[in-house]
DNA sequence: CCGTTGTGTAAACAATTGCTGACTTGAGGT
DNA sequence: ACCTCAAGTCAGCAATTGTTTACACAACGG
């Protein structure tokens, strides 16, 4: 095959030596999810390849079937890790600005940081039907927390809150990835300053924010 | 290797027999085209092998490389057809409002449908760096033409239209991507009427339709 | 009628993929 | 000190990848 290298942003985190790795088996399970994560996020599921990963976490590659199965388990995992993340960052109940303050953040971080992959992740799919039902149901949990905290008043069904809280994800998802992807400018240099404003405005239209209640234009 | 079957939506034009397919190079040229423009749109390029693209348009391998000099070669041309498709569509100046209902008419066609595949095949990259500029650049066209002719008064720099012009693409893809990767309810499913109020208020809102103007309900 | 040219096919190539087995190596317990 | 077993390495396999090469078939001009 001749597929060209992969369409690394970084060229990885730089584990070329590391003198004296100490044997601890959680630790590198933990840099193999890591490594894994930024990859899959950024290049793909069928991109990525298990040896790009071990390389970039410092670790051989045996080590990922034996911690993980396979690269289907590994992809899992990572999901699994974005989910329960995702899950924590909202836990507590907050308000409908709070929410939208939150994922602007989310989004508008570097492109490349460690919100926007989670993000990504949830954009990537495997094929594998298990692997698609997790994200699947992350993302239905997302959009459902959501649309309970829209500020829509009486006479908009459930049904119609929970699809413009997922419109609202999905805008924001496309934003990471366009960014990620393409460099297209001036979107992809944009600082959280400049994305604020219209993002705020976007998500407060689809989340009902009182025409009253202006989006705070600037974290 | 082992990578799952390919998350093959649709199982592909039942193109398993043509009696007696006319030897005509422009045509297999054009099924080759369409059967890569929706593997690589809907599965992305690397999870897409041109075995499969071969089989869905009914021809051999070896033909690919023999038109498109390379799998490359052929995502380019993919690419380049979405461009001029893109330039085509809205080559007329128009006004704002009629934008917006282009735009949703595009995303809000079914998520495998031509329309939908062509935003797709924006968000594809194959690593290659001509693939990417192709892409990049018609982005970029696509943007700058709608911050033209966005509804924003004076007091409002170029670039920040530009940007918002972006947001509104990168909300659009993101719908489409969401719909057609993950079986999301009730976003997949969801009707050209469910769509277009939502969809139109947030890009009346990037764009700048103004306070009064509705946009119109629904197509 | 035959040959030439363009179109399509088949079989094989080298490279890469995910994965596995047998092996070293190291750390901790007794 | 030694022994044990988990942690890590290495070399290689079987399958799949993109691509090429040599060949078969159909149309068309002479």
């Amino acid at each position: 095959m001749n597929t060209p290298p992969p369409p690394t942003i970084t060229p990885a985190a730089d584990a070329a030596f590391s003198p004296a790795r100490p044997r601890d088996a959680d630790t590198t399970r933990q840099a193999l999810l890591a490594a894994a994560r930024r990859r899959f996020a950024l290049d793909g599921y069928a991109a990525t390849t298990v040896r790009v990963i071990a390389a970039d976490a410092g670790v051989n590659v045996a080590l990922i079937n034996r911690y993980f199965s396979s690269k289907e388990g590994l992809f899992e995992a990572c999901l699994a890790h974005v989910g329960r993340e995702l899950d924590r960052q909202d836990a507590e109940p907050s308000s409908l600005t709070q929410i939208i303050e939150t994922i602007i953040h989310q989004v508008a971080d570097s492109p490349s940081g460690e919100q926007s992959l989670q993000l990504l992740m949830l954009l990537r799919s495997s094929g594998d039907e298990r692997a698609d039902l997790i994200r699947r149901n992350t993302l239905q949990r997302f959009a459902e927390r959501m649309a309970a905290t829209s500020g829509w008043p009486a006479g908009r069904s459930g049904d119609d809150r929970v699809l413009r809280a997922q419109l609202a994800i999905s805008a924001a998802m496309g934003m990471v990835l366009l960014r990620s992807s393409t460099g297209l400018e001036p979107l992809t240099s944009a600082t959280v300053d400049d994305l604020a404003g219209p993002l705020g405005e976007v998500l407060g239209v689809l989340l009902g924010v009182p025409p009253g209640t202006a989006v705070p234009p600037r974290a």
